[in-house]
DNA sequence: GGGACCAGCATTGCATACAATTCGCCGTCG
DNA sequence: CGACGGCGAATTGTATGCAATGCTGGTCCC
């Protein structure tokens, strides 16, 4: 049972990102503490950062709340993401290395073909190939702030729930993306990246903003 | 005295912008909080804060230290805020209203002035003034989130003490884009503000990569 | 009957005490 | 003489207790 904090922190973040805890429940410390089997102490550090990091909000002196999403929360977040991750694959393109680019490809055409022979839904292999060809264009970019802003964005749970409700036609848009970036990168192209990347983010909010407005609340 | 945990952050906070806590210094928990005179609970959130900020790093069991800058972090620090502010500048073309406008043209030309008739350092009036001109660029954005960003970014300690550093050929170029800005934004030109604030920063930049690299050592 | 105030309680904020970990020092051994 | 290892002081990590603050329910006055 290594450190208290990293454990408090983990299980409720998790509980955020899952939908366990619903956006606006509040969170008393001294329950956490029993629940998770650590003091309050711990709990406290927990908390205070996963305000900071926009996950729950936080009133003095009245505790700790599930953050909760407006609309126009989305469209920020969304909005930001397109910017940060397109000027990423930008950056990326001109720093592309032989072997970042042999595991982008083989990704992506992994990713194709998960989505050819699927069932339609985002497979967990899916999901794992697409965030792991994410993060090494983050990586590739070479740019630690901005990777952070982007990891920061990117763990919201509205995105996180978003990929899970991609349908067929949606899956094959973004595998479609994904192999077109890669030859992007062949041509060392930052603009034709760029560009790919902030129509796959476009598309995703597209995907988020077309849902069914009670699909969030029928799923628990 | 009010709120133990924000006179902690504060002190320490102006500490590190400052320069009287020096980069690398080690900040010991029992020495804060003898100084500030708290016990060690709220000076540990104020550090964990501190540490997700950026201004300062946070190994487990060694506790804390004034974050250091590799020129690689500056060149990082300054591309992304090329990269935000110019977003903001567009975002703010497009939505700028009567009433922001003429504040920002009013701060520009007040700029414009101090410039001419100062002695050729920054005053605190014009340091106040360019700060509440890109404030108000940012709320007229209005996203929250990117102005959040923004000023993560502004407050590490390296973009606070370049704008101190600005010759007189400097402030008058600085000047003479705010002026530049306001035109952009009667024509709600959003491609044109983003630009010129674009330029803003790197010329920033330059100012700060052209330093004496010795200054800051020497202004100890 | 409705609204404002006051008391008691629940919960957070801070301080202190204790446990765990790290790092430096020193002695010993190769 | 240098390297390795263990002991101890210093420092961080966690738990607990107490103080302060905000909320809730009930009562009293209008």
């Amino acid at each position: 049972m290594a450190k208290a904090v990293e454990r408090a922190y983990q299980i409720v973040r998790r509980g955020i990102l899952d939908g366990r805890l619903a956006p606006g429940e509040r969170l008393k410390e001294e329950d956490l503490a029993q629940e998770i089997g650590v003091s309050r102490t711990p709990i406290r550090e927990a908390l205070r950062r996963l305000d900071l990091e926009g996950l729950l909000s936080f009133v003095p002196n009245q505790g700790a709340r599930v953050a909760d999403w407006a609309d126009q929360d989305i469209e920020e977040i969304f909005s930001l993401r397109a910017l940060l991750e397109s000027h990423a694959a930008g950056l990326a393109a001109q720093r592309m290395t032989p072997d970042a680019l042999d595991r982008l490809r083989e990704l992506a055409t992994r990713m194709e073909q998960l989505v050819a022979s699927g069932d339609g839904s985002p497979s967990d292999a899916l999901t794992e190939a697409n965030s792991d060809f994410h993060h090494l264009i983050q990586e590739v970019a070479g740019n630690r702030r901005l990777a952070a802003m982007i990891n920061n964005l990117m763990e919201m749970p509205v995105i996180v729930s978003t990929f899970r409700r991609y349908r067929p036609a949606d899956l094959r848009r973004s595998a479609s993306h994904h192999i077109e970036m890669v030859a992007a990168f062949e041509n060392r192209d930052a603009d034709w990246a760029a560009s790919v990347m902030r129509s796959h983010v476009r598309a995703a909010y597209a995907t988020y903003a077309a849902r069914d407005p009670g699909a969030i609340k029928a799923a628990e």
